[in-house]
DNA sequence: GCAAGGTTGACACAGTTCTGCTAACGTCGT
DNA sequence: ACGACGTTAGCAGAACTGTGTCAACCTTGC
């Protein structure tokens, strides 16, 4: 362990093995912007205990809606360029004419199957008894 | 042109032609349930004046600000499940500590790097004189 | 009834994303 | 000074995105 860099700040490799993320993907995830570290003078990342919860956190967040890195940043985007969140929103908003013949799962299903594509719900069929 | 199926309502290549995208792209965006035509008796997919315009402005969000057909896909997800908004646009908002450090070009870049990656600004230098 | 055009499904291929691994080289601790 | 570990850069490969194309098979218009 050898807590002795600043007193809570760990290198990439202690910092990987404590939040599960390898470190080639924690230099990845800071190329993202998503989390970034502090740097020693020569170099050296540096994760402080915000940064590891952080990562946990982004981990979780992955992991339980089944989106990527890449939605994460697109997120981010959102936030930051109102233009593009008015823009993307009025699209969306905009529905056609009639709000109801919409099947609220096609979209949906399109855009979860794109990192697990084995989910297999025995439900919705068509019962034509 | 044969206007002759429903007074307003094009066929594939018709509705193709007049807004740009191919035949292809047009199920395409169908299957990501983005712009879903009515279909005829016979299976034929019909686009009526509001898919066109819907395919149209679909077309210039994605120019106009360099993101993909997933992206959008994946902004209806946070529409539509409130619960995924919450927890990304939390994890967003919670800033590790220092909310001044953050250079906001970095993701900002990645980003929009996806597409077009031949962004050479001639700044960002050595001078090493 | 036949050509033109629609439908789904599949193969293909470049470009991205996410990851691992290796190389060449700098840093830290003892 | 030497080994463990850090840094960047790059290759590699599987999975996904965005498109084109082709096959096999219906529909429509004349």
């Amino acid at each position: 362990m050898s807590t002795q860099h600043g007193l809570t700040s760990l290198t990439i490799q202690e910092a990987a093995e404590i939040t599960g993320w390898s470190a080639r993907m924690l230099r990845y995830i800071e190329s993202a912007g998503l989390v970034e570290p502090d740097r020693s003078v020569s170099g050296y990342r540096l994760y402080g205990p915000g940064h590891l919860q952080r990562l946990r956190t982004l981990k979780d967040l992955l992991g339980t809606y089944d989106i990527g890195l890449s939605d994460v940043g697109f997120a981010a985007r959102l936030q930051a360029e109102p233009g593009l969140r008015a823009a993307v929103d009025g699209w969306l908003t905009t529905e056609p004419e009639r709000p109801q013949d919409v099947p609220p799962a096609s979209w949906l299903r399109w855009e979860q199957d794109k990192h697990q594509k084995l989910l297999n719900q025995p439900s919705l069929e068509k019962e034509i008894a």
